[in-house]
DNA sequence: CGCGTGATTGAAATTTATCAAATCGCGTGG
DNA sequence: CCACGCGATTTGATAAATTTCAATCACGCG
């Protein structure tokens, strides 16, 4: 795999106040620019799989990946959505124990592994903010697991719509009724990432329909009139 | 709250090769040995409550914790299974996002918050461990979260036997068949775990056992004449 | 305009939960 | 040392939720 990759000034970076590098002094920020370089990936195209050796570790400038696993007999389980800013791959360590693929059009900062675990070191902001990171991402995870453990596939469509509007939507918009929100993957992929078939999927999301809950436009968008009536499905915690 | 609490000499530490603190020098040790508190916490007791303020982060030294989730209705999740050398607490954050109780009795080496923070920011061996643990978890969670969404009640419960087993038992100790687990936690700890009910858990139960997976003596002890074979019922991953 | 992929709908099967009752394990007091 | 009692566990019958299998529908594209 040759892909072009290339390299962009970090002052014009969309990503430079939420990603791993958000705390850095500009002499820190220099460091990591002589080590990074653009990746471009396409929607669909995969990342890394499970049990691979990764030589680098990324920053998702923009686009939509996920982090999956599998049983042999196929059954999948979507264990991360990644979203601009969130960081791929696991310092001081050579391989990965999932599946990365890119759900859109997708751009990655990424680092060469071995510099990057050095300048881990020598960088406390780095390792500082990493560390802030992976303890958000830890809470992200403790409530998925809430969700795939105990709510019913009515909740966790619920629960998966409010998680679409908090990440996609400002606050302030929120006052606004009706909200908008672009869902940035498939049936399938919900599926995958609520422990749910396509089937359950699919009929929930009529069945919020009809009880007027939101509505659908295309495949790909939901309208909610009352977005507190849908926080409310959700079993609330989100 | 007033219990009684003490301090220990780090050197006979039971968890210093794995916990927080394992890879300080001997001066950065001294520096943590004077925040240092030991706690005892009883059996059942709950350690802290979600929302709640908790102005220490801490090791567990001996015993086992739960970390938990619920809906308003009671339905409960387990999010994370915290044993000796495991850290609790998240720093830089005053309150927690779940439940901590103690599943047995369990012993704390907490540190005060604030110092601990100021440590984080000043022992680079600290704050690397800590990271380390964090990913981790994050690896464990993944695999969780897999088992939570698409494992069948009876792979769940092998799973999370093959689990025990890995936690408790040396690796060479496994070629001596059968291999003996204690587990440590109740049918109901055990459902919260695998979200599951317990009659589930206990059905599946008495169902690897007359398939002769393993055989159950008392309440708490597992025998298994063929780790493999148990294995193979989990799955895999595991 | 037909094809193909993704989504929806329907009917039946399966898994797990729920409700109810029996039994077990274990510590306690006689 | 043993009967008693209580909480934990197991077992049974039934109900509910979700999956599975099958068919149809919708829409973008060549």
């Amino acid at each position: 795999m040759k892909e072009s990759t290339f390299k962009v000034d970090c002052s014009y970076c969309p990503i430079k106040h939420r990603a791993v590098c958000a705390r850095c002094e500009p002499d820190e920020l220099e460091i990591l620019n002589e080590i990074k370089y653009y990746k471009p990936v396409a929607a669909g195209e995969t990342v890394a799989l499970s049990g691979e050796r990764v030589d680098y570790v990324a920053s998702v400038v923009s686009g939509v990946a996920s982090l999956s696993k599998s049983l042999e007999d196929g059954r999948t389980q979507m264990v991360g959505l990644v979203l601009p800013s969130d960081f791929i791959g696991r310092p001081g360590r050579e391989t990965i124990a999932h599946d990365v693929t890119a759900v859109t059009d997708l751009t990655l900062c990424c680092f060469h592994r071995k510099p990057f675990d050095k300048i881990l070191e020598e960088l406390p902001h780095v390792r500082e903010r990493l560390l802030e990171m992976m303890f958000d991402e830890m809470d992200a995870a403790r409530d998925w697991m809430l969700l795939l453990g105990r709510k019913t596939a009515r909740e966790k469509i619920a629960s998966f719509l409010v998680l679409m509007v908090n990440r996609s939507t400002l606050p302030k918009e929120l006052f606004i009724a009706p909200v908008r929100v672009d869902l940035p993957i498939s049936r399938d992929a919900i599926a995958n990432f609520l422990g749910l078939t396509i089937e359950t999927v699919s009929r929930q999301l009529t069945a919020l329909r009809k009880d007027g809950i939101i509505s659908l436009e295309g495949n790909r968008e939901v309208i909610i009139p009352d977005f507190q009536a849908l926080k409310d499905e959700a079993g609330l915690s989100d």
